[in-house]
DNA sequence: GTAATAAGTCAAGTCAGTTGACTTAATAAG
DNA sequence: CTTATTAAGTCAACTGACTTGACTTATTAC
């Protein structure tokens, strides 16, 4: 009787799974449109007028939506436009650095409703699980208080951190977290709060967040290069984050810098955080290090212009690989550190080299500054729940259980 | 009564969504797995052994799947296996080159049935695409004289062409096509044969075959470097090819050798095949160039060595640049070379640089040498429409048609 | 006013997969 | 050598999500 089948095979699918799919594309359409009427619907997922209402129907029974007024467009009877009710799901999504935590409550639009950090002992992560469910607790405390209903309606808790994961021996590379990688946080954090939990990498979190409220709002084919203590990229790939065979794609930042270079260099050696807070000889557990740093952009410090000036060689040419291999709709640069940086940063990267982005009918601009809020990493982590509750994907479409 | 809607929505789905979905799963668990029973498909596809049944029993009567002799195994009435039948469907695959043509005729499970090629002459698309249609017209000839209800089970052409595609000027680069880019090819085949027509870069094709008969058979992510007269990277990702936002992705001869380099150098001008005919004088149009490049080979000819030594160079750190941007399962070398120098040129590629890909619990080698055939190419472009009529792939569950 | 247009509902229909009991055919155990 | 056990596969009724086509409602154009 054993389950373990050494057949390999994608799952077969029934009515479940297409009643599942049409639920999310209806609530996928409403997030990317705004609000739309059932005739809307029907047109937009060529679903039937019937079909639409149905689903409709019990959609609002649930809570995910609500009708507005009528609107009267032209001849016919006036539509009856629904939208999102942002109070039919939170999620709660964490931030976990080397140095400290955020986590966020959110929404079903994505709207942070509560915010909290804490300080977290460095390399002590039996200690920091510790600090880490006390203030998801404190989140849901308050959302509790925002929302009576909030507890049954909290769809899952994503928790995004550095990676790369599962790399047993690396070195002691002081852009990854040793000590985080051996602890069985997922475990303990399951165990701890009761809930469903999801793990990205913080670039990955940061496209999530872009694809949610930021510039990859409705874009099947973005990257989100993110330039923080370390770099990494998050992929946005038809439609969905890209994960990889063994959840590290995008690891950027150890992308080697040349063939033929004997140094080993990579890019975050030369262009992430760490590379600046080094080159300015600052402390990066330094508490009010991120206005220091903002002060010093604004500023147009010397030092740090040199910085940027040298990392944004170093970033075209990322920007250039990330275009050749990926063939983006558009790049978008974001980052933890203060926006002021961020600008300089990417004013510093333009004109970028010649690739295959530079084609006729573009509309978008090959780069853009993303979100540079520190707390979108969390608001990233808080919307894959949102994203896996709601949002067409293929393995949602699949069966699950046995069958008989 | 506009078709064209501003508002953005994936498409649902219906009964018709599910069945052909489930109908895809089946064949394809049989590609992977060889033969099973309807048992061991019901246990695969999570489906109930009734709706399988049900399934089966239409797949064989349409001639895709046919039962062998009942096997014994232990308790319980025997089971009764199911194979694909090879002349289920047909698909022809196109090269188009630079010099050449090439075309195959392929059956269901991937084998090569028929083969023809061509000269095609430089630079004109008008007088090359008379000769293409004649070459096709002859595999379609051939192919019938082999399967008599051949020609109404050919589910497409795939063509195979050097991209990228859709880039207006890109200079006059040596690599590209710029002739063949602007004549409305695909228009004219289709014109031409009635059939169905598919297009990818030579790399994608040979990916493509890596997944259908190669070592790619049943990974879900893979990427197939491709060293021909230039260079790219076919994606496999998520099980599907991926083709990025403007259809090339994995453009990787075009990535900048190095962030610093002001000489602009990419890969393709020194890793390619271009590169080598360059460096070692030799004219990319003669006719004997293949096997003259295969006895240089064999003979470990000292010049055609260091172009590999060099070139190796550069590949390995693609090969670090793929693994740290994909992230997958393995990194497949194929190659319009002969045999001989591919395993040169893998050899010397060894060892790899240190990436993500150095984890624990690897099965699979990080880089491999892919097929060799240089009909390979030709091979993938006609696995594309199988494929797309036979691979479950979540656009084939969508509805396309209105439904009122 | 009346026709045209469009949103949305009603009620019956379709069909793919599910359910649970049943049949068939083999082997292990006593 | 009989019997219990196990597993493949079938039968027939059922379920439920979407479809169909006619109908109602509400608004604007002429």
């Amino acid at each position: 009787m054993s389950d373990i089948s050494p057949i390999r095979a994608t799952s077969g699918t029934n009515q479940e799974g297409t009643s599942a799919h049409n639920r999310r594309v209806m609530m996928d359409a409403l997030r990317l449109n705004g609000a739309l009427s059932r005739a809307d619907l029907a047109r937009a997922t060529q679903l039937t007028k019937q079909a639409v209402s149905n689903i409709i129907e019990e959609l609002e029974r649930d809570g995910f939506v609500v009708s507005l007024d009528a609107v009267r467009k032209g001849r016919g009877q006036p539509s009856t436009p629904y939208r999102l009710v942002p109070e039919g799901a939170f999620a709660i999504g964490l931030q976990i650095d080397r140095h400290l935590t955020r986590a966020v409550a959110v929404d079903l639009v994505g709207t942070v409703l509560v915010r909290a950090e804490a300080k977290l002992p460095p390399d002590d992560p039996h200690g920091g699980v510790k600090i880490i469910l006390g203030v998801v607790e404190s989140i849901r405390r308050d959302l509790a208080a925002i929302s009576a209903l909030s507890e049954k309606r909290i769809v899952g808790l994503g928790v995004a951190m550095p990676g790369p994961f599962g790399l047993e021996e690396f070195g002691d590379n002081k852009w990854m977290m040793p000590a985080w990688q051996k602890y069985p946080l997922l475990e303990t954090l399951a165990a701890g709060t009761g809930l469903d939990i999801s793990l990205q990498n913080d670039s990955a979190a940061c496209a999530i967040a872009e694809r949610m409220v930021g510039a990859a709002h409705g874009l099947d084919h973005a990257v989100c290069l993110y330039v923080g203590y370390g770099i990494g990229a998050g992929l946005i790939l038809n439609g969905e984050l890209y994960r990889g065979g063994s959840g590290n794609a995008g690891e950027i930042g150890m992308a080697l810098l040349s063939p033929r270079g004997s140094d080993g260099a990579v890019l975050e050696h030369r262009a992430s955080l760490a590379s600046l807070y080094q080159q300015l000889e600052l402390d990066p557990s330094e508490t009010g290090l991120y206005d220091h740093v903002a002060a010093l952009a604004l500023a147009e410090d010397p030092a740090l212009v040199a910085w940027v000036r040298d990392a944004a060689m170093d970033l075209r040419w990322s920007v250039q690989l990330i275009e050749t291999l990926f063939d983006p709709e558009t790049v978008i640069l974001t980052s933890g550190a203060p926006e002021a940086l961020a600008r300089l940063i990417v004013e510093a990267m333009l004109p970028l080299p010649l690739s295959i982005a530079n084609r006729p009918g573009r509309t978008l601009p090959r780069l853009q500054l993303g979100i540079t809020d520190p707390w979108s990493i969390a608001l990233g982590a808080a919307a894959e729940p949102i994203g896996r509750a709601f949002d067409p994907r293929y393995s949602a479409i699949l069966k699950t259980r046995s069958g008989g």
